[in-house]
DNA sequence: CGAATCATTGAGGAATTTCAAGTGGTGTGG
DNA sequence: CCACACCACTTGAAATTCCTCAATGATTCG
């Protein structure tokens, strides 16, 4: 994969790096409407995975650039585009760096919830072990975080792809933590 | 600190994040010539703090956005530049994801090494509270590391501040361990 | 129904953090 | 010049968190 940026129009895409010892890190889930491809530069250094059943826009590199060289209002969307982008991977950075078990998953599933339409029913279009590999947890771990939550009463769990968000103001207090 | 982009002349400068109860994210380290702060859109999500006596030269956001919308080339370049920032930052998540506390400070040296122009001889301009805000470690961690890799014979350390890589192939397969 | 895959649960172990004490250099005042 | 305080760093032992391993449950699909 290559050269190319791409929209989901349907589906779930993740974003994958691998380090030296074959690792996986699942760096970002993009859903329908998101763009994703933005950081391709001359090498390649992470690749990308349809989720299940995915349609996809796909816009190669060159048009882009050509754009932006162009015309200065997509140049200009372009880079608050890699702003975002880049905000995001420093704030995952965080989640990652500063918070446990239990605040990584409230903090996807309330990064999750405020990207879907009804903000408190989450479908998941991935595993368990994609979010442990998102997180840096093992499955294991999501397993008995999810558990802990609904336990709670923070969440519902009416199938292990369905969430229902009972109370928000926990789950950010979880987050925070 | 806002709407500003950066480079830094002499000393060095560390970027900054803090979770919502106040744990220290360092996202990153900027040495003389590097440039930083392109990441800022309109939002404050990080400050910067310089390490010791630094001297900055500073550019307004907003010449930099209109040399990019009228010069193609200046946008390119800023769009290669927060390409590199971006995978970076992925680099950096993966590092925190998916590495264990020796491997994240092995991979710490070997990027310092390969910025410095002795490639052996490393002058840390910052504590060892910044590498661990900068690794997700402890201070003790890190300490306990750099000393495990001056048993090992890997690194001397003549001083704590002054870091020498005897064996850079013993620090990269401790790296990908 | 049985196989396969994904998810949950429990017990034990490993890695890192936390807490607490000690070292080493540096600057300051006697 | 030495005693002292201060700071960053180091070191050790105990505690915690998360991971590993192993078993069990749930759901789907042939």
């Amino acid at each position: 994969w290559s050269g190319k940026t791409e929209i989901a129009f349907r589906g779930a895409v993740r974003t994958i790096r691998f380090s030296s010892d074959g690792r996986r890190q699942i760096l970002n889930f993009y859903l329908p409407g998101d763009i994703f491809g933005l950081e391709c530069g001359k090498h390649h250094t992470l690749s990308a995975e349809a989720i299940g059943d995915t349609d996809l826009s796909l816009v190669r590199r060159s048009l882009i650039d050509t754009a932006a060289k162009q015309d200065a209002s997509s140049a200009q969307a372009l880079i608050s585009m890699m702003q975002r982008q880049l905000q995001n991977a420093q704030e995952h950075a965080l989640v990652l760096g500063r918070k446990g078990a239990g605040e990584r998953v409230a903090a996807f599933l309330l990064q999750l919830a405020d990207r879907v339409t009804a903000q408190c029913e989450i479908d998941l279009p991935m595993s368990r072990a994609d979010i442990a590999d998102h997180l840096a947890l093992t499955i294991e771990t999501v397993s008995r975080a999810f558990t802990q939550m609904e336990r709670d009463r923070t969440i519902a769990l009416p199938s292990s792809r369905h969430v229902v968000v009972r109370d928000r103001c926990a789950l950010e207090l979880l987050e925070a933590a």
